[in-house]
DNA sequence: CTTTCGATCCGT
DNA sequence: CGGATCGAAAGG
C-alpha cells in the first residue's frame, strides 16, 4: 500500500513554499515509534517564508529556528504556547529559514495507537493534535524527512479540489491566503473559508 | 533583567 | 471564553 509510495526527496522540496504547501497536501506522513508504524495523510497546511513577519526565520537565525536554515526535507519541530507541539517541513534550498507547516492529517495508520495518545477524539485536526498523536516531539526536530526512520515523508497526489484561506492564530500578514486544504476532506481543521 | 505573548487545545 | 504553561522575543 503505502510503502510503495516514493520519499519526497531534497530537490523537490527546495522549490518555491507557496508552491509545495499545496503540492504536500495528499502526502503521507509515516511515524515509526515503540514498533509500530502510525501515518496520515495530509490534508492541511500553511506556508512560511521568510519575507513573511509570522515566519520564526523572518528575524533571521536563531537557537529555536535553526533547523529552518537546514537542507530541504529538515524537520521544524517547536513548542508553542508552553505545551503544544507543531510540525513543520523545510522547504526552499539550505540557509533560507522558509517551512510549511502541517495543520491537519486524516488518520490512515495506526489510529488505535493514535487515539491512545489524545484525550478526546479529536484525532489530528490541528497542528498540536496531530504532533501528540503521532507522537512528534522535540526529539524529532531537524530530523531529515527524505530518509526512512522515525518520521519520513511518502509523495502521493492529493485527492479533489484544493482550497485555500487566510492563516489561523497569526496576527501578522494575516490577509495572506497561504492555508492551503483539501476543500472535500473532513479531517481538515474548522479555519476560515476559501478565500 | 523583566515583561509580553504566541503558527494551540480543552472544558465550560 | 478563559486557563494552562513555558520559552523566545521584545522592551527598558
Amino acid at each position: 500500500m503505502i510503502d510503495r509510495l516514493p520519499l519526497w526527496t531534497p530537490a523537490e522540496l527546495a522549490g518555491d513554499t507557496v508552491a509545495l504547501a499545496p503540492a504536500l497536501l495528499g502526502s503521507y506522513l509515516v511515524r515509526e515509534v515503540d514498533g509500530q508504524t502510525l501515518a496520515g495523510r495530509i490534508v492541511e497546511t500553511e506556508a512560511y517564508t521568510p519575507e513573511d513577519p509570522a515566519c520564526h526565520a523572518s528575524r533571521g537565525e536563531t537557537a529555536r529556528n535553526r533547523p529552518m536554515f537546514g537542507p530541504p526535507g529538515t524537520a521544524y519541530v517547536y513548542l508553542i504556547y508552553g505545551m503544544h507541539h507543531c510540525f513543520n517541513v523545510v522547504t526552499e534550498p539550505a540557509g533560507r529559514g522558509a517551512a510549511v507547516l502541517v495543520r491537519a492529517v486524516e488518520p490512515v495508520l495506526g489510529v488505535e495507537e493514535m487515539a491512545a495518545r489524545r484525550p478526546n477524539k479529536d484525532l489530528t485536526r490541528g497542528p498540536g493534535k496531530l504532533c501528540q498523536a503521532m507522537g512528534i516531539g522535540p526529539d524529532l526536530n531537524g530530523l531529515a524527512l527524505t530518509q526512512r526512520g522515525p518520521l519520513y515523508l511518502l509523495k502521493a497526489p492529493p485527492e479533489g479540489a484544493i482550497a485555500a484561506s487566510p492563516r489561523v492564530g497569526i496576527t501578522k500578514a494575516a490577509e495572506l491566503p497561504w492555508r492551503f486544504f483539501l476543500a472535500e476532506n473532513p479531517w481538515v481543521s474548522k479555519g476560515p473559508p476559501a478565500s
